[in-house]
DNA sequence: TACGCTAATATGTCTGCACATAATAGCATC
DNA sequence: GATGCTATTATGTGCAGACATATTAGCGTA
């Protein structure tokens, strides 16, 4: 430990797993021994074993101490990108093409998913996203025009509804899914492969507060692969 | 702000944010003048805003000041968990049958992917882990057994090896990538599903400090989800 | 034994202060 | 005008001390 800061303290307790001075299950010192030991502040080790807890390898609990996970959970961090910069970063020219703009009622999944009256419109859009001219992803958009911002347009033709909404009702929460099927009739023909190629999909479903947004269907061209950061 | 504490610093910054009183793009008043706003340290305003550049939702740089998110990225949380756990978490029973436990020379792509010379050998484990009694995950491993611990006995038929390492080979690091693919004749005879079914992918390349672990490939059979947390 | 209260304890968080560090803006110089 | 130094500034991180809070262990009582 000749660096300082909490991130060598962190490394160090980091060490200190994984070459098994503390194994799984193990209750480590206590903040308090730590930061004599260290000779640094107990908010210091504080910051690195709340780190190392948000990593998922150290449980802490007051009064019970803070101990090694036994049952340590992955926690994997994908970047969800604009798809229009996910295909720049490639350095790969961007296009997409808008297929279908209606507004109509919901199939009632989608309805269900948003929490909507079954009475309640939907405008669906369908469009197709391009990477050097080659189809790369199907997007099948379910959009809740009723809680959009009035002051700005939205042109769905003119800029994909992705990144409007990436701009103008930023930071909505949601979930995501990722899975794999066998691609339709449509899709096949949409992004020009064979019908029954495997495709990798993102579903996402958003919520601005308590008002749903948007849910929608990604189909990714075949050999799409989704990496974990580091 | 009735409430107190980082949190609600939090919040409300992130109010903010969603009712566009900060737009995407601008510069937001300094630490201390939010500290002085909401009547509480020029820490606490810190944890929070630190709190919401680790969510891509602020950018923060020395001097330049903090500015809300132009381009925000969505990070996206995975639980990754051992597979016996997953499947008993759905209240499933679990069970897994080993296929092929050899000693040999890996591909060039495994080879590669881990950093080994040519010439160096690995065990190659493949499993079948089951759900209920029905096909759930295909597992095609690749392990370096000269970084395990020779202390602790690895018995593959007994336990899993991701669930032995998790254990015994803790808190290593790797990157994981998700594809999907169409099921070989292989894969499909022991998945128990038609060939060319699309089948969710899973890798995973895990390193211990600088030295390769393991290399695995897991194909989920099909109506396999993954889910964000939250 | 079972239950409930209490004291002890480890972590969670806040405050106020200090210094470190990176990046900018402005000035001086060539 | 281009270049390079310097002062300024906002965030990054550190410290010590304090109180809050959840949880446990132990005790006493029924």
């Amino acid at each position: 430990m000749v660096a300082t800061g909490w991130g060598s303290v962190r490394a160090e307790v980091a060490r200190r797993i994984q070459t098994r001075v503390w194994a799984p299950g193990d209750l480590i010192p206590t903040e308090e021994k730590l930061a004599r030991e260290f000779g640094c502040a107990r908010a210091t080790v504080n910051r690195a074993l709340r780190d190392l807890a948000a990593a998922g390898i150290l449980e802490r609990r007051r009064k019970a101490g803070t101990r090694v996970a036994l049952n340590p959970v992955r926690k994997a961090t994908l970047e969800i990108a604009v798809t229009r910069l996910e295909i720049e970063g490639r350095g790969q020219v961007y296009a997409f093409r808008l297929l279908e703009q209606t507004s109509t009622l919901p199939p009632v999944p989608v309805g269900v998913r948003l929490g909507l009256q079954p009475t309640d419109r939907l405008l669906h859009l369908r469009s197709l996203h391009f990477a050097d001219g080659l189809p790369f992803l199907y997007e099948d958009r379910w959009l809740n025009t009723g809680v959009l911002p009035p002051a700005v347009v939205f042109d769905p033709v003119a800029i994909s509804a992705n990144e409007w909404l990436v701009r103008h009702m930023p930071y909505s929460y949601g979930d995501i899914a990722f899975s794999a099927a066998n691609a339709s009739a449509l899709e096949a023909g949409l992004l020009g492969v064979a019908v029954g190629a495997a495709l990798f999909i993102t579903e996402r479903t958003t919520w601005a507060g308590p008002l749903p947004i948007t849910s929608v269907r990604l189909a990714h061209a075949p050999g799409y692969r989704l990496h974990t950061l580091v």
